[in-house]
DNA sequence: CGGGCTTTTGAGCCAAATCAAAAATAGTGG
DNA sequence: CCACTATTTTTGATTTGGCTCAAAAGCCCG
């Protein structure tokens, strides 16, 4: 199975085998992650790109009052710092959600392939765009949905992207998140979530045990939540990959 | 007065003055637009860069129920639209909040300046970080904060980046949007955003009047949002402009 | 099989929504 | 410059979605 960076990135510009292979060979470290660890603190500004190639990681940032904030969930082939170099530092944290396996690009190398890649280029700042979109959908999902339709539209989109880089067959997916980290991420109390799952189980919309999401009919969820794809710019049916 | 476009980048990078000069040149339109007109729909895929020369404008979508999210206000220096070359179209809508002065930029001369100066294609690249990082900060805001000190956040923010562009002197700006707008930003309602402007305003933070804004202790104002100006990524004081 | 986490349930409460109307402001045409 | 509208802002009364607090039940694993 090819590497989910290049799978992703292949959404965003049509990568030449040399540029692929000379990707892939850049990741020089892989390096298993428990769940629930910190990756880069706010105010670091990290060496090396890091990149999630298996699990899930957080983008977050906790409040003086103890309340934390997850912004963003980092699936397989998601960046978690690339903008660093242009930002100067980190001004959230990372962490993973769920037991992971970060790789490592060392930063020059991969500004070096850019340089002589433009349609790299184009694919690794189309990832970047592609996340500012994301962002924008969440915040219309705190501020104008109901945490039912909230919770749904989170999964539509967890499915997905995690179908893009073909880690959602059939609409089912390893989901191993607890309850408290998804309440972080909707803003809502656990208590409230765990209520709004069982609402969702009960129409029929999901299933959800032992860190396993099944959305049983996605034009349901869907239609439910709100959801239209069309911010993750997809830009039509995932591509097929040969293998 | 020099143009809000340059003197923001300038935060990001150091121009040349050919740089600046280039780039001002490049604006070839400036047309007045008034309150509450759209300027890009969803769906749009806008032939030239749009610029925020004067006023306000904002991002925002519609949902099905009537409902209006806006994700970012726009300032005077502000893009609208320079993601549009990567992702092909636009995922959300742009519209005036206040009378505005709106600029164009050929997105090819942009493109063709930007490879012949790699650091204004550093500056460009910084602001739509910025904008990114600005979305977090957004969204943290939405989940968190309870809403006196959210509608307080957003004051904050907003003096930073009119204060960065040389248009908020002595905390007083011009700041004429309506309630229901400030509502729709926050993810609460027209009544409620009335009830929390007079408590911000019997606690001695601010007024706000006749469409201008004025914070009467930043310090304290910002102390009681939980405001940290590190996510705009200003880097240090405003720089102090030759005239 | 016992300790620690995560999920689930129950009861009471509160921030913010809704609905409805009045007061204040800002435009606009005569 | 003023009357006439239309929009915003403000106030009041009521309802509600989601929170907090607290405890029970289930689960994972050594």
């Amino acid at each position: 199975m090819a590497n989910p960076l290049v799978r992703k990135l292949e959404h965003g510009a049509p990568l030449s085998d040399e540029e692929k292979d000379a990707l892939a060979k850049l990741m020089v470290g892989a390096r298993p992650v428990g769940a629930h660890e910190d990756l880069i603190a706010e105010g670091d500004a990290p060496e090396h790109v890091h990149v999630v190639l298996e699990g899930f990681a957080c983008r977050y940032k906790m409040l003086p009052d103890g309340g934390r904030q997850i912004m963003a969930w980092l699936v397989p082939g998601d960046f978690c710092d690339l903008h660093v170099s242009l930002l100067g530092e980190m001004d959230h944290a990372i962490a993973t959600l769920t037991p992971s396996v970060i790789a490592f690009l060392p930063r020059n190398g991969l500004e070096v392939l850019a340089e002589d890649h433009p349609t790299l280029t184009r694919a690794l700042w189309w990832a970047t765009l592609v996340d500012e979109a994301v962002l924008r959908e969440w915040l219309v999902n705190m501020g104008r949905r109901p945490s039912p339709q909230r919770i749904a539209h989170m999964f539509c989109e967890v499915r997905a992207r995690l179908h893009a880089v073909d880690l959602a067959p059939d609409a089912i997916m390893e989901f191993p998140l607890s309850q408290t980290d998804l309440a972080d991420s909707a803003g809502i109390s656990s208590v409230h979530v765990n209520r709004v799952l069982q609402q969702l189980r009960d129409e029929g919309l999901i299933t959800w045990r032992g860190g396993v999401l099944q959305v049983l009919d996605v034009g349901a969820l869907e239609a439910f939540a709100g959801f239209d794809a069309n911010y993750l710019h997809l830009k039509g049916p995932p591509a097929s990959h040969a293998h």
